[in-house]
DNA sequence: ATCTTACTATCGAGCCTCGATATAATAGGC
DNA sequence: GCCTATTATATCGAGGCTCGATAGTAAGAT
């Protein structure tokens, strides 16, 4: 159980990275359609700034977890369509986990009455 | 429109602070003790950092969340015991409503929906 | 021609955690 | 009495990441 337990700095991060490369794990897309998708499909609680999204696609790019390709579509300007890599699936599938970690451990401090601590009135 | 969505950028903050807050909600603890509780509790999943939790424990005492109160016990140095306030008992529940509704929109993402079961490219 | 939309890109400001460091008081070893 | 470990609160600089603004390109509409 040496697990890096947990780093509340980058979870946001690590979120914004789950989410991008969950949409690519569907369908290759280039950034715009990222923020589009992420705002449609979540009718609008989930949405990435431009300033945010970019950066992210850089930075799994470096990492190999997503390729990048320019296209240029008849009428249109260039677009980079991404795609995830095979590292990019493995690194999803851990994010994932590591996500459903994070919730499961954090049950039990969220629900009180959870049967486990100290529960002096026997109200759950 | 009137949501506020979802801001990555503090998640990692309210979640610490819906850590503590739940913590608290139990019964009063100081600093210290928040942050052994929450490591024991966790089984080192989640830990605290002094630099992370004072800040928290100011801030949430700053909003009228927590009331903190001097105390010296017989043997040893004053301690600072902390309790959630009335205040703080509907931000808690309101920071939980958030964050299982963060979970829920969340989770159509990671579960690939209906469509894709089988992953069909070329022997795995 | 100009304005709007689609699209990629970068930069400074700001917020927050992390890790180190400081302070203080008590208990126990010697 | 002295030194160190433990309990406990507190602050500061460094670093990482998002946010919002800004910029630029190309096609289609007015």
């Amino acid at each position: 159980m040496d697990q890096p337990s947990f780093d509340s700095q980058s979870l946001g991060r690590r979120l914004n990275e789950l989410l991008v490369l969950s949409l690519l794990r569907r369908a290759p897309m280039h950034g715009y359609q990222v923020a589009v998708e992420v705002e449609e499909q979540s009718d609008g609680f989930f949405t990435f700034n431009h300033g945010t999204l970019y950066p992210i696609l850089h930075r799994l790019e470096g990492e190999g977890l997503i390729a990048g390709e320019w296209s240029v579509p008849d009428g249109g300007r260039a677009r980079k369509a991404y795609a995830l890599t095979e590292a990019g699936r493995t690194y999803r599938a851990d994010a994932l986990r590591q996500w459903k970690t994070l919730v499961g451990r954090l049950s039990p401090f969220l629900d009180d009455g959870a049967a486990v601590d100290k529960v002096s009135d026997g109200a759950a």
